[in-house]
DNA sequence: ATCGTTCATCGGCGATAAACGATGGACGGC
DNA sequence: GCCGTCCATCGTTTATCGCCGATGAACGAT
């Protein structure tokens, strides 16, 4: 972690947060910065729940490389990650995903507000 | 560009567009996904209007660096940028950021209506 | 017990990102 | 003209991403 440039703010005191850290925010924005995930993404939420080969047919990508990107999707916890055999089931987190949204429009709002 | 992942939607024909191109809606998540873009976004709108210098003595990155991460801002189009004399000015495309917030909204929406 | 399937992880590779210092262009002021 | 300021860009370094094939664990079925 670089843990440098937005210390600023900490350093400089006052601040402690400022509403979301936008160190979080951008690590799930961070998640959703890629087509493949966000595709990804679509794809569980229709079909409601996956397993990893399930996205490996529909994308071609390697199997490792889908693995992959479910593996950070769960990170960002937008996905809920569930062992089921020796299957791995996913389904998309839709409230962590309601508040990602939420944080968004939270930023536009302050933007605009705050001009 | 690796232009290769999701080409294969592409490749194989058929969706041309599919709603929003994850592609371009991927861009934009990305320049949102650093903690420094964010911050620099939210001090734009705060100010309303800033020069490059002014965004550099609020956190501590070199001026280089603040330069970069503006252009990322205006090239994703999230920032437009106007040339005032030796200065620069960067302003919040407020409709823009608007726009972004409606692609997440219904990437969410198509979550829980698909479901 | 031996396959076949599913999956996560490792190691490697090329490409991209992120940060910086240094350079030089464009202006304004002296 | 000569500085000082502001800024974009270049070149470099380091870290991370994105992709893959290969490996091995876990499990079901035969």
């Amino acid at each position: 972690m670089t843990e440098s440039a937005l210390e600023t703010d900490r350093a400089a005191g006052a601040l402690p947060n400022r509403g979301s850290d936008s160190h979080a925010v951008a690590a799930r924005f961070s998640a959703l910065s890629h087509p493949a995930r966000i595709e990804i993404l679509k794809h569980l939420s229709a079909s409601n729940s996956c397993c990893c080969r399930e996205v490996v047919d529909r994308f071609d990508l390697a199997q490792s490389t889908v693995s992959q990107h479910l593996k950070i999707l769960v990170e960002a916890g937008l996905v809920r990650f569930e062992s089921d055999r020796q299957r791995s089931r996913y389904a998309v987190d839709r409230a962590a995903l309601a508040d990602v949204s939420a944080s968004l429009n939270a930023l536009v709002n302050s933007c605009c507000s705050g001009r």
